[in-house]
DNA sequence: TCAAAAGTGTTTGCTATACACCCATGA
DNA sequence: TCATGGGTGTATAGCAAACACTTTTGA
């Protein structure tokens, strides 16, 4: 079997990207991870992604690999950090780009393919152990989603096309962990000028139906405070 | 001459690390570029920065680069973001992980190397044509900078080890463009609970001395608010 | 009529802002 | 004594937090 070489005059790291993948799941924020398939780790759990193709962009790699792997698309990704510690992959020199994205809390079809043996998702509190230094990245995702709540719109990534206010109030809660006072949050929500009526009732239960909610501007992530 | 080729499987990318070195001089905000000795782009000033050797850590490249190419040492660092569109270097595909650093107002020995044939500061507003995608990084970069002054006590970084509370007032003001009242801003400053009296007093004309004041905590970033 | 979640205002405390004069020094 | 920047307090307005009851629905 011939094998193509690519030859630098000096040695080259691998790149590849890495998404943390969340989502709130059973009033839990969760995250996605796939069963390696292959060595390294090989059946250790492992954020999705992959290695950069030479002509792609970081974010459509970080895209591709996420679809490729788990089927999950069409989500709000943002660029999280860079980690590129010596020794971090076992193989050779590997840079990875982190990617941390929000998916709606609806049921997601998970779809495994030939890259991963498995998808799935962990409570983020309860996570197994971690292939490379994806603990790490974990970590550094979920500080910067905290941060995030304080001076920004983005949870409301969480939430699908459509929702209620006391659906949009159970995420807020959920990720700062802690019950918030009704009249208030919805003082909050309404200020921001980033939700609409839709004019239409959901009801779910023997009781009084809620008003359904859209965001205005679904891709977009406003600066609050 | 024979040349020793590192040869891979796969293509892979070059990567570097890039600078964007803030400073307040002339009561305006300036970065620090250099002028390229070399091609692609000889002659134009762009972003100290240069090659990861392949056993480096990342934060150690930007180091690294930045004391060889202009002889800045020493400084708060932080990693802003990596760029890697295709194309952005005409050589080869280069992975750049920008990192920002803030340096002191005083005088700083520009120590240009063979790596680059100049180094000097520029303006922010007023930057000369640069090399790469260097623009967008100081975009964003400048945007990082802004964004953080509301929410941490990162610009306390742009004062030397001692400082009058004018001093910081000055370099508040320059940052944000407009005139801060000074009861009010004292309030603030020292409300932080970040810097501390040493006792001196600093005579600079002829009028009252101004009271000197340093970090409590020189090398910590606070998130504030 | 009962159970369950939806919906709604006012009061209070705190933080941010506006604002003007005296102080210490060297020439 | 004058010019220059250093240093100080109070009053007000706007925002955030605390807090309880009525409404609507299906069973």
């Amino acid at each position: 079997m011939t094998q193509t070489l690519y030859s630098y005059a000096y040695p080259h790291p691998a790149v590849t990207t890495d998404v943390v993948v969340f989502t709130i799941r059973d009033r839990r924020l969760q995250l996605l991870l796939i069963r390696r398939a292959m060595e390294p780790f090989q059946g250790h759990w492992a954020l999705p992604g992959g290695f950069l193709n030479i002509d792609e962009d970081l974010e459509r790699c970080a895209t591709r690999e996420l679809k490729e792997e788990t089927g999950v698309h069409g989500v709000y990704l943002e660029q999280l950090c860079t980690f590129g510690r010596p020794g971090r992959d076992p193989r050779e020199r590997v840079i990875s780009v982190a990617y941390f994205a929000l998916v709606p809390s609806e049921h997601l079809t998970l779809q495994p393919t030939s890259d991963a043996s498995d998808a799935a998702w962990f409570p983020q509190a309860k996570l197994p152990p971690l292939a490379f230094d994806h603990d790490e990245i974990i970590r550094t995702a979920h500080g910067r989603l905290i941060a995030k709540l304080d001076y920004s719109t983005i949870a409301f990534q969480f939430l699908p096309e459509t929702f209620t206010l006391s659906e949009l109030q159970d995420t807020y809660e959920i990720l700062v962990d802690e019950a918030l006072d009704k009249r208030n949050f919805r003082k909050w929500a309404l200020a921001l000028e980033q939700i609409e009526e839709t004019g239409e009732l959901r009801r779910r239960g023997n009781h009084r139906p809620a008003r359904v909610y859209q965001l205005t501007h679904r891709d977009r992530i406003d600066y609050i405070r």
